[in-house]
DNA sequence: CGCAAACTTGATGGCCGTCAAGCAAAGTGG
DNA sequence: CCACTTTGCTTGACGGCCATCAAGTTTGCG
């Protein structure tokens, strides 16, 4: 699958996935004006307007999405990927409850809401895809509230990579359980409402058993059946069709 | 504000909430085709006709939506009250991936998804006001991971506290820092990722500092400033308004 | 009044947090 | 190319929050 040239083309090919593109749809997404930053790694992703009418898209990197208490601790809410919209939900309700940051050096694209809720009213295929973007969110979300109310570390961790996994996969940047991995074990940590150190001794652990590789920012998963059964894993929230 | 006899009457007064309705939107959401049920507490919400092509509305009582773990561990997700409408995600992406039980008995209405996809196409008030319901349930569930992740337990019962009776406050359920209080201290901890022991002690302790009062299914908070301050509350991710 | 469900309390232990220190890796500048 | 710094990883010691197990007690309801 040659990628196309355009740089909306990661985002059609996306939401194609789901739903049915006329030629039409398909073009109207590439053509959408965009403004295209590349950020540093670990920098906030802020709208330089602060109109916040834009929702963002991954092109390229690691991003996520967080919350901050007051004693300085974070939660990660989510990880995003080349393809993925984080804050779609802003269409039709600004004002974020979260903050999004890069993870690695990422390049983003900002779309202003009014074109496209454009598309969204001219299309219904179109409607339906943001629809669908939003639902998989917030049942990714469910998946994250039971992993933290109710897994051990362990679990944990074997869940968040199953899930990473295959979502990589979806997008083809990950295969033969093999995928790049820039998360700091800092980064998991806050992801799992864990500490670093813990993290250490988890992956540690995890790693000894041989359920993966994990080193120079590349996860190997040796052994998927253990790894997804420790977990419970269940990847039909995702929806990635298959 | 006197409550329309009809009974999704609590339904149009909720979405209405958020967005401007004409009277034919108001008569149209009245008129909708429902199933009504009464179900007793702590059973399953389940579709009879296992089609699942139904969204359901809470018209009375409380209910809730969890996802179980293989070792019988269970996590809830969220609480709904009357005006809610737990399942709306299923609207374009059915496959729910998670289930729904009563807490009290209830009064639970069925409402087919052709009926609803027909007013949305029909009204683009009633779009934004689906679109927007979605979009706040996403964020309560921000919310939650958050507190599942960071906060410990006395903080996380503080917070879902301030959550529960500002959505019952807006549905003119409670006021005067009184509301109704019909979860068990299981579903409480099934909810915030703790035993029920541990629960109890908490709320012992919670109840001793005077925070507030918790007999016989009400709960009466005396301290709000204090236990707002606890869970560090941040009340906008509801969008109650106000 | 009797049963079941829910609440309460104590004792004990483990998972994970905290504190502290040292090591490794990666980038920077001279 | 090598000091130097920064960031991230690793390990040990110790403690606390919360889980587990095991009684009781209270509440609610038929």
């Amino acid at each position: 699958m040659a990628p196309s040239g355009n740089p909306l083309g990661i985002v059609a090919r996306r939401l194609a996935r789901a739903v049915s593109f006329t030629a039409v749809d398909q073009g109207a997404i590439e053509r959408l004006p965009v403004v295209t930053r590349i950020l540093e790694a670990s920098r906030d992703i802020i709208y330089e307007d602060n109109s916040s009418a834009h929702c963002c898209v991954i092109l390229d990197g690691w991003t996520c999405c967080y919350q901050l208490l007051a004693n300085g601790r974070r939660q990660i809410l989510s990880f995003h990927v080349p393809g993925d919209l984080p804050d779609l939900q802003s269409l039709y309700l600004p004002s974020p409850d979260f903050g999004m940051a890069t993870v690695t050096r990422a390049s983003v694209a900002f779309v202003p809401h009014t074109h496209l809720r454009r598309l969204a009213q001219q299309s219904p295929a179109m409607a339906q895809a943001f629809w669908r973007e939003v639902v998989v969110t917030a049942a990714t979300h469910r998946a994250w509230i039971t992993s933290l109310g109710r897994r051990d570390a362990r679990q944990k961790v074997a869940h968040l990579f199953c899930e990473l996994y295959l979502r990589l996969e979806a997008a083809s940047l990950a295969g033969d359980h093999i995928m790049p991995m820039p998360l700091r074990q800092n980064d998991l940590a806050d992801a799992l409402g864990l500490t670093s150190v813990h993290m250490n001794r988890v992956l540690r652990n995890m790693r000894t058993e041989g359920l993966f590789d994990l080193r120079s920012r590349r996860l190997k998963i040796r052994d998927w059946a253990a790894l997804a059964s420790a977990a419970e894993f269940n990847p039909q929230y995702l929806h990635l069709g298959n």
